[in-house]
DNA sequence: TGAACTTATGTTAACGTTCACATAACGAAT
DNA sequence: ATTCGTTATGTGAACGTTAACATAAGTTCA
């Protein structure tokens, strides 16, 4: 349409016929404006469609309102991108701008670059969504002072981070198979060094060492329901005696239940199992998976929040864990046989 | 650490002994530099630690190599985010940086406002992805030219659109039932109004005309598996005769299968089923299902490309759909009682 | 009455780039 | 030797804001 040139200050000054400065205060909403020039600015700046250049206030302020997101991808893509997803809409709502760019371990290019992208862009601050610890550290220094938060896993001596409490949910659900008379219980554990895994394993392994049971079947899978199935396979053809399964995720447990099923062994029956995640569909498998509820709604509110604590200067560091739930369905009995 | 400003153009040329637009030219590469000069500017920026400021940069180009992208979030904002993410990677690929911004049509706010928020950024180009078609014309208005592309939904006259066959699939996955010799076929809709829904609901429509059959059994959810579960009870309380089900995604058909073992029907001997989406896990649900897969990764690719052939100006219109494939798994048979 | 605030506005200089234009040096071609 | 391209560099003005500083007009208070 208007082929003509965005206006800018000048242009609403002129038409207000006022100083460019004074609808600049006027748009940042300063005191000092009195209400005649005000509305006489405002009804200009509406004539004229006009809209600020960003770009040239960023310059000015050295920093824009936006917050940067860093996903560093790893097998669990989709549970970054929940995360991803709720931190941008909170971010939204507290009036920041969000850029987001993508690491991939596996990439052709190191994650100082990466980091690299976002720091360029002189953002108010950045939330790193990473599943391990590896080459966190880095990101601190490179930030040089730039609000920080880490999502999942963090370095451990930074402040602002916010993590499930894996371990104890894990211990939590390793219990309820123990206190169902359970004693040779099989976990799958998602792939070594993220931190999900590795906090999910810790929680099996406590469980069972203070009930006084030797935590020596652990099998490491990816996450995925294949990984599951065939862990299965391999778990039953290999001929240990086991009555229940510390699954990592629902998706995995999944699997594991199709392994099951092919050889005529039944859930719960059989072979009790919990999972991990509380998928929107668990409910519906067969039988009804009993499993741990992660809460992803609160990592974006939370994250924006020690943002901005950062920001303003004001709050101290903060380590938030936040309490998964488990719950109960039909995939766990007590145990028949020992 | 380094407390001192960060180094701009004007401090290396002093290092180097040059004049800063000689950096400048170092900097994007252009021709009619030295290599003496170019290494002698290679160094001193090296040495001062030197990144460009990018919003000056954008501020004198007026454009930003930045993508935006526009989620209308809906039902499936897993579905949404998977484009996302392929979209951003492909964009990073391509040396654009990523903006994003989250719309929901629940909020109380209005898309013009969201998409402001995109425009007021000056970026090379804007990507929708959005399941409804409304409000989209709207878009292309604001938009004013900049580049734009549709992932899913788009208006009808806008040229550079990017969606999934779905009607050809849904034609397909009905098909295969009819060919199993099944006449009383339900439909599992997601909800009006989504391209995803209506598309598939045609095909749906068009395969059981063309089979002489009277399309009239279509039920509609939301896409969670609840919503198949609540709907597949409806429908065995309501005794209507049916013998398979289309289910428009594979969450409400593991709803529907669990409805159905309740009752005592099993799949594929009482029922057949056929899902869509072919989620990961679905090759492990009890019977694994057939459906037709769906394949994100294109979009990304896609729509990068599409972006770029409207800035360069080169290319034309291209209104692009990706093929599903229809997988072949156990939960379909040949009918046995009509 | 006028000194000292408070409120309202304008002037001018940054911010760190790119870009149009000028200039210089160097061959090659007349 | 002069002219003309080509290559290499520098100068200075944008780009559209914010911010420090200056100024002017009221208002309060001794």
């Amino acid at each position: 349409m208007s082929n003509k040139k965005r206006a800018g200050l000048h242009d609403v000054a002129k038409l207000a016929g006022v100083s460019h400065t004074t609808v600049s205060r006027v748009l940042n909403g300063q005191q000092y404006v009195s209400e005649k020039t005000k509305s006489k600015v405002e009804k200009a700046m509406l004539q004229l469609d006009y809209r600020p250049n960003l770009h040239a206030r960023s310059l000015v302020t050295r920093s824009s309102a936006t917050v940067g997101i860093l996903i560093i991808s790893d097998a669990n893509l989709v549970g970054s991108l929940r995360i991803l997803s709720e931190v941008s809409v909170e971010a939204t709502k507290a009036n920041f701008l969000t850029s987001i760019t993508t690491f991939d371990r596996k990439a052709d290019e190191s994650l100082r670059h990466a980091m690299f992208r976002l720091l360029d862009q002189g953002l108010a601050g950045i939330v790193v969504i990473s599943a391990r610890k590896e080459g966190l550290d880095e990101l601190v220094e490179l930030a040089n002072g730039l609000p920080l938060v880490f999502c999942k896993a963090g370095p451990d001596n930074f402040g602002y981070r916010i993590k499930l409490e894996n371990e104890i949910a894990a211990y939590r659900a390793t219990h309820q198979l123990i206190s169902l008379g359970h004693k040779r219980i099989v976990h799958f554990s998602g792939p070594t060094g993220l931190i999900d895994s590795d906090d999910r394993r810790e929680g099996f392994e406590r469980a069972m060492r203070e009930a006084g049971l030797e935590p020596d079947m652990v099998y490491e899978g990816d996450w995925s329901a294949d990984s599951g199935y065939k862990l299965g396979k391999d778990l039953i053809s290999s001929g240990k005696k086991f009555t229940a399964v510390f699954s990592g995720n629902d998706k995995m447990a999944l699997g594991l239940i199709h392994a099951l099923n092919q050889k005529s062994l039944e859930v719960p029956r059989d072979v009790s199992i919990v999972g991990f995640d509380d998928l929107e569909e668990s409910k519906h498998y067969r039988p009804a998976l009993t499993t741990v509820r992660q809460d992803f709604s609160e990592f974006g509110s939370r994250a924006i929040a020690m943002l901005q604590s950062q920001i303003s200067g004001e709050g101290k560091p903060t380590f938030e864990e936040l309490n998964p739930e488990l719950v109960l369905r039909n995939s766990c009995d007590v145990v028949l046989k020992n």
